[in-house]
RNA sequence: UGGCCUGUGGUGUAAUGGUAACACAGAGGUUUUUGGUGCCUUUAUUGAGGGUUCGAGUCCUUCCGGGCCAACCA
């Protein structure tokens, strides 16, 4: 973005606030946090959150906490942490701290006691039926119990009992004590300590209970000093009970914003319904280039940077919202355009032979790497007398507007001569099977003196010289735009011809391709190595195609 | 049918009582040794009614639509 672009971009309501705290002199600086729960890979929804709150922090001057919500240690495992730590880094983004809600499992103990000594906390001995039975419904109030009465010195030491491992699971919670008659179902006397005989990926075995994400989150937050504290829509009902914990204990007013989440066409973006996909095996992992997993776009090609500036372009409201998926492709086209290396590669071959080419002749052509990119150099590239070009290149029977070849017609060869079509060879079945051809005196790209004008230009490869590979070609992994407005199982929305594997015919230039590198192949689409190539087998993910003109007709 | 959040082109996001704008998508043109890129043009918007005001997307009011909330999930 150009620094005229930021100026003029109106701020969106979260950074408002954040100005406005600054120049009432309510904070120095703003602290804010990204919070994830180790239960899954990140998404591009996510995507969304780390870029606001790290690019809060950047922008003014602040910094940002990594914190993983980690109070449920049955759904939590280390592989998402580190999953997520990459992810975050890959994106471009440097936490200055690294915490985990289970390092504050001590003082959010102690936080408990401190409700259950100020009489605003007991221990329910109910089932969760009863305890659903006596919550009411938005319209109904709800009920206290008999076990709200218990005094203090009982509750204290029952949950005591809890946290020492003396009562089963299931069999009592600790909870706050609040309204059961509010509006609000989360003021409803919400439990806020259940007994858990977990092994948790960090505490071990020291812990058999563990705090809900009320209990702690806000408090979480307030530990860390956290200014800022941003979440999606769903968590304003939460806002007046994080509100409320941060009264009682009497601690650091850290303030909860919400913003809309991201949702995309033709896909879906909540972690249950990824996982499910993953485990059912739709698809081949949390990292399939289909996935819209941070490691699944990355792995399909996409670029920290197309992602970032998605993200800024999206903007922050709070109105639900379904983005198309067309404005991702943009921006990975965008970045991809600039920095990608062209190539040839051809995958649906027609045999042309170059009948004035000489037997054994090789002819290198020197093509640019990267025509918008001046830097980017230029390599040799060999044509001979057999090469194939694209099957679809070739008409018989062309339109006036078809620019490729055609019988007695002319084509440019990308980056070597002009060719024009002398002989159609075709099978018994009256298919094409080949061309002949000859190439035009003195029409060698970039000394071409022939004067002889062609509408259209084609890639091409040497039949001899050419190096196979795997392409992986994509498409979207639901046949519905909104996903989640279906009503039925969204596993019925799949679109199961979301993967072809189809052959290439690349230029030998390609047997040196590198992971890190990004490869456009000429008039086709944009593609990159996958993580399982190797230098037997290529292996290209196709990221996005370029746009199309004429197939679109 | 209780409470909360929210309605601006096809999709998003702006406009902070004063000419409804920007991006994507769509359409057309132009340039081009990628039918890509670039450049230019263009279609299309304030949920509805009433009110306040010289003036309303913005304020008031009624209605309508969408979302969220009754997990020992986060």
């Amino acid at each position: 973005m150009s620094i005229k672009e930021e100026k003029e971009r109106s701020l969106h309501f979260i950074e408002e606030i954040v100005e406005a705290d600054l120049k009432a002199g309510k904070h120095e600086s703003i602290l804010t946090r990204f919070p994830p729960e180790p239960n899954g890979y990140l998404h591009i929804g996510h995507a969304k959150s780390i870029v606001l709150n790290f690019g809060l922090a950047q922008k003014y001057g602040g910094a940002t906490n990594l914190r993983f919500d980690d109070t449920n240690p049955v759904t939590e495992d280390t592989e998402y942490v580190d999953s997520i730590k990459n992810d975050v880094k890959w994106l471009g983004y440097n936490w200055v701290n690294e915490f985990y809600a289970s390092d504050y499992f001590d003082t959010l103990y102690g936080y408990a006691e401190k409700l259950i000594n100020k009489g605003l906390a007991y221990v329910d001995e109910s089932s969760s039926e009863e305890m659903a039975e006596q919550k009411g419904t938005p319209t109904e109030p709800g009920r206290r119990n008999k076990f709200s009465e218990r005094s203090i010195e009982e509750n204290l030491r029952i949950f005591r009992e809890m946290r020492d491992g003396k009562h089963p699971e299931g069999s009592m919670v600790l909870r706050a004590k609040i309204d059961m008659k509010s509006s609000n179902m989360l003021m409803r006397d919400p439990i806020i300590y259940r007994i858990k005989f977990a092994h948790h990926h960090r505490t071990g075995d020291k812990w058999c209970i563990y705090p809900m994400y009320d209990m702690a989150h806000g408090q979480s937050d307030s530990i860390e000093n956290i200014t800022h504290s941003v979440c999606t829509l769903e968590f304003v009902p939460h806002r007046e009970l994080y509100d409320w914990f941060i009264d009682k204990l009497e601690i650091f007013p850290s303030k909860q914003y919400e913003f809309a989440r991201l949702n995309l066409t033709y896909t879906v973006m909540s972690k249950r319904k990824l996982k499910l996909l993953v485990e059912e095996g739709f698809v081949s992992g949390w990292d399939d280039p289909r996935m819209p997993t941070i490691s699944g776009l990355r792995r399909r090609g996409y670029t920290p940077k197309s992602i970032r500036d998605f993200c800024d372009r999206i903007g922050i409201a709070k109105r639900d919202n379904l983005i198309d998926v067309s404005l991702l492709e943009f921006f990975i086209r965008d970045h991809l355009n600039k920095i990608a290396e062209r190539v040839m590669v051809v995958t649906d071959p027609l045999k042309v032979t170059v009948t004035n080419v000489p037997e054994g002749h090789i002819e290198e052509c020197i093509i640019d790497n990267n025509p918008e990119d001046e830097n980017s150099g230029s390599r040799l590239v060999p044509f001979d007398r057999e090469i194939y070009i694209e099957k679809e290149d070739f008409l018989e029977d062309a339109p006036k507007k078809f620019f490729r070849l055609k019988p007695g017609g002319v084509v440019r060869l990308k980056g070597a001569y002009i060719i024009e079509c002398d002989e159609v060879i075709k099978d018994e079945n009256g298919e094409v099977i080949e061309l002949k051809c000859h190439y035009i005196e003195n029409s060698k790209s970039g000394q071409d003196t022939s004067g002889v004008r062609t509408k259209g230009v084609i890639h091409w490869v040497s039949q001899k010289h050419h190096v196979p590979a795997e392409l992986r070609v994509y498409d979207r992994l639901f046949k519905e735009e909104n996903v989640s407005a279906y009503e039925g199982d969204f596993k019925d929305l799949i679109n199961e011809n979301s993967l072809e594997i189809i052959k290439g015919y690349a230029e030998p230039s390609l047997k040196e391709a590198t992971q890190d590198k990004k490869y456009q192949f000429m008039r086709n689409g944009y593609y990159v190595l996958d993580d399982n190539s190797t230098t037997e087998k290529l292996i290209f993910n196709k990221t996005v195609g370029l746009k199309d003109s004429w197939n679109k007709k």
